[in-house]
DNA sequence: AACACTCCCAACCGCAGATGC
DNA sequence: CGCATCTGCGGTTGGGAGTGT
């Protein structure tokens, strides 16, 4: 391709930040807002390059940022939900208010991944260490996260695939996943809990939210009834995108 | 006190997707 | 439609802080 850099990088600031440019940053962005990187740092007297102002302003400057130690709570929905989006920082910070995704990044790798070895279980497919092999059978986490490169693999070398297709190879493959998990509103009555590799938990309750808005436990499966119409009537918000029918590939499109 | 080692996190880098022309 | 540019993301690194010897 032979992208030009992005910015002029002789005659700018590199390291750490000072107190002055964080002033003049944070003055900048409350009088004129975000956005336009590339020239803002020439507008703000800064000698920095865009990317290097806007990383500073998204983990550091941001005012609603929530610093300080991670709880508990964060800390098992942080496993939660990276057991089901792998590394996607970015979606996971969306789910952590305050949180960023460089932080949570950080907290993942010093933290995370070691109190995950500690109890025994694989941080990258959270899967008991010991059962490398046969848990594949006998999954207790659903991860999507694995099976979206093969879902892009099987879209690259397939390209009559649709998600409506009953014979998605993907699934063939890895039957313990669901890729087109469905959510609908919520339902009170939970008539039919959704069953996560025989687990009857909605996948909200696996999140910890019990009984909050996100509790759905209706969850159509791939050979379900539901068109993409009639869900248009159900549509949920889930992971706070606005759309009819969850598809992780979808998800990464945001 | 001095040095070595480890841990942690802010910041950088390169890439890919989105957008504009 | 193709190219150039911008933006955002994930992986990696550098260096300061903390701890052990």
């Amino acid at each position: 391709m032979g992208r030009s850099p992005c910015c002029e990088k002789a005659h700018t600031n590199k390291g750490a930040w000072t107190k002055e440019e964080d002033d003049r940053l944070i003055a900048y962005i409350r009088a004129h807002g975000e956005g336009c990187w590339r020239s803002l740092p020439k507008a703000a007297g800064l000698l920095r390059c865009g990317k290097s102002c806007r990383l500073r302003w998204i983990n550091y400057l941001r005012p609603d940022l929530k610093r300080g130690n991670f709880t508990e709570e964060e800390d098992e929905l942080i496993i939660k939900l990276h057991s089901l989006l792998g590394n996607k920082w970015s979606l996971i910070a969306g789910r952590l208010p305050g949180r960023t995704d460089n932080e949570i990044k950080n907290y993942w790798n010093t933290h995370i991944r070691r109190k995950l070895l500690n109890r025994g279980i694989d941080p990258a497919t959270h899967r008991p260490i010991n059962e490398a092999g046969a848990a594949q059978v006998e999954a207790t986490t659903i991860s999507f996260a694995a099976a979206s490169a093969a879902v892009k693999e099987e879209e690259k070398t397939s390209s009559g695939f649709s998600g409506k297709d009953t014979k998605n190879p993907v699934q063939e493959r890895c039957p313990d996943l669901n890729l087109e998990l469905r959510i609908c509103p919520p339902c009170h009555a939970h008539p039919e809990p959704l069953k996560i590799s025989g687990r009857g938990i909605c996948f909200s309750c696996s999140l910890g939210l019990q009984n909050t808005k996100e509790c759905s436990c209706r969850i159509d499966s791939i050979g379900g009834s539901s068109s993409s119409s009639d869900s248009t009537a159900t549509g949920y918000d889930f992971l706070g995108l606005k759309s009819d029918v969850l598809d992780y590939r979808s998800l990464e499109m945001k």
